[in-house]
RNA sequence: GGCGCCGUAGCCAAGUGGUAAGGCAGAGGUCUGCAAAACCUCUAUUCGGCAGUUCGAAUCUGCCCGGCGCCUCCA
């Protein structure tokens, strides 16, 4: 079964084909460090996560790169009032995107480069694009790439099709453009660039870069570097990166290697709230700190941004969060039934109810990541579980060999809780239980329903079950 | 003004020409000391509205209504 993805490029849900199987590169736009990213943010980077796991699945080697973008307009603006440097302002929000990353079970990438690490191979780029006529030095100094020099501009969003609102952007611009269209490839320093220490020298005078400029230098640098390749197989990031970032940095890789830069062009639609864009600028963000201390489990998260396909909006609201969160559970329970089945056996014959899930599994996610056909094939074969487990169907070989698959498929998803127990907790339920147990022998049902109440208030749920009773922490 | 997406049960959400997946919630049942979990049964003659194409449309076309996004260094 082949994998089909959507590239924005051709508005087309086309064969997936890697330039040089089984490797893949993969470049995601990540985060700005300005602040810490929140869960709208995160729905994008959640989706290259289930991009980057299913093709792992399905057996490429993904070479996955994220940029983190600590040096721009608000950076600068905000490092200034903070009186602190760009560098010192920035570590704190990229420490805190690595640990809401950590806390979403987002798989780390290979690289994380930082635009201020890579201003070299920015500046170098710039040159190349001098060099090729494709830039220019304004009357202010700032270095500008010159759209209409270079062939094919605004393929990707369409600009050809498109009027520009009258009066958008050209007579508010505050840099010397020698077309409205072009855009800055580096800045002119200011006084307040250098305060806060966010002006490089360059052959062309010293500066910053411009914002579209790293995710070219940095993506080329990468795989040049390890590939011998000019050329990504896909890139993705948010739908509002289309225009103009994603197609000003196919006019600097193109312009300047004369190779196409990305194979594959994917973007992911936004977060919603209460109907509207989740959004700085709105007000009405939610972090992923927030979730933690509402008592969020990443995995209801994963589950609810996974429960829409990643190009339509998704609306969060708490019942949906609610609806992910029990979903979630069920497959924690299936999964802990399906452990005690198995009682440690080896694999041993596959039922064909797993062959079934796989293939309904795969089926999906080759369907341009229908990660919501996905889940529901998953919960189909749930319930089908459970039902073989009620009946005593399976052997612990067979219940093996299910667990094997299962967990194979939980990998791409990552959608099952897992909550860590603390062994003095252990010890401490085990013997609330047995004191239980000691109660419903001697028929005194209160008492024994009062040790319940008792460690539901610690979170623990009991369950009684023909083997004893069972409990679990709830997620949270 | 230009470009684009969406409107499916109480909620979330698949389905893009062949007669409505899946999840949550709800109702009844089995099991249980009671619960919990699990399983079984039920829950949209109907897919924003109106026309049209077709043997057949949630799916294609047109118009209308409603929502969202991009055209601003916003994922």
């Amino acid at each position: 079964m082949v994998l089909r993805l959507y590239n924005t490029l051709s508005r087309r849900v086309e064969p997936f084909e890697p330039l040089a199987p089984p490797r893949v590169t993969l470049y995601t736009c990540g985060p700005t460090v300005w602040s810490y990213a929140h869960v709208g943010n995160f729905r994008t980077f959640l989706f290259s996560d289930l991009l980057r796991r299913y093709l792992e699945y399905r057996g490429y080697d993904v070479f996955t790169v994220m940029n983190l973008t600590d040096v721009d307009d608000r950076i600068i603006k905000a490092a200034g009032e903070a009186g602190t440097s760009v560098r010192e302002f920035t570590d704190r929000f990229a420490e805190a995107f690595f640990e809401d990353r950590d806390y979403l079970r987002i798989k780390p990438a290979d690289l994380y480069p930082r635009a201020t690490a890579h201003i070299e191979h920015m500046i170098a780029l710039v040159e190349q694009l001098l060099d090729r006529g494709l830039a220019y030095r304004g009357e202010d100094g700032s270095v500008y790439f010159s759209v209409g020099a270079f062939n094919g501009y605004g393929r990707l969003s369409r600009l050809d099709t498109r009027e520009l609102k009258p009066g958008a952007r050209v007579s508010s611009d505050e840099y010397s453009k020698e077309d409205a269209r072009d855009f800055a490839l580096w800045k002119t320093a200011s006084t307040l660039d250098e305060t806060v220490g966010a002006a490089w020298d360059a052959p062309f005078g010293r500066g910053r870069p411009g914002w579209h400029l790293e995710c070219s230098a940095m993506a080329l640098a990468e795989i040049r570097g390890r590939f011998g390749i000019e050329t990504l197989d896909i890139h993705a990031g948010g739908v509002d990166l289309v225009f103009p970032h994603h197609e000003n940095e196919i006019a600097q890789s193109e312009g300047a290697t004369g190779r196409p830069f990305v194979r594959c062009w994917m973007h992911g639609e936004f977060l919603l709230i209460g109907g509207t864009k989740m959004s700085k600028r709105f007000g009405n963000t939610l972090t992923v700190r927030d979730l933690r201390e509402e008592g969020v489990d990443p995995a209801s998260f994963r589950m609810l941004v996974f429960s829409t396909h990643y190009r339509q909006q998704l609306n969060l609201t708490d019942e949906a969060l609610e609806a992910a969160t029990e979903g979630a559970q069920r497959l924690a329970e299936l999964r802990e039934r399906l452990g005690r089945a198995a009682a440690g056996a080896s694999p041993d014959g596959v039922p064909r109810e797993v062959e079934q899930l796989e293939r309904a599994f795969a089926e999906a996610m080759n369907d341009d990541l229908s990660a919501p056909n996905a889940l529901a094939a998953v919960f189909t074969f749930v319930r089908v579980a459970n039902r073989r487990l009620d009946e005593g169907a399976w052997s612990a070989g067979e219940a093996a060999a299910v667990i094997e698959t299962f967990d194979r498929i939980m990998e791409v998803l990552e959608v099952v809780p897992r909550a860590e127990v603390e062994d003095d907790l252990t010890a401490w339920v085990a013997e609330r239980i047995k004191a239980r147990q000691r109660a419903r022998k001697a028929g005194d049902y209160a008492a024994a329903d009062a040790i319940r109440d008792e460690v539901a208030a610690c979170g623990i749920d009991l369950k009684d079950t023909p083997e004893g009773t069972r409990w679990t922490k709830r997620a949270g």
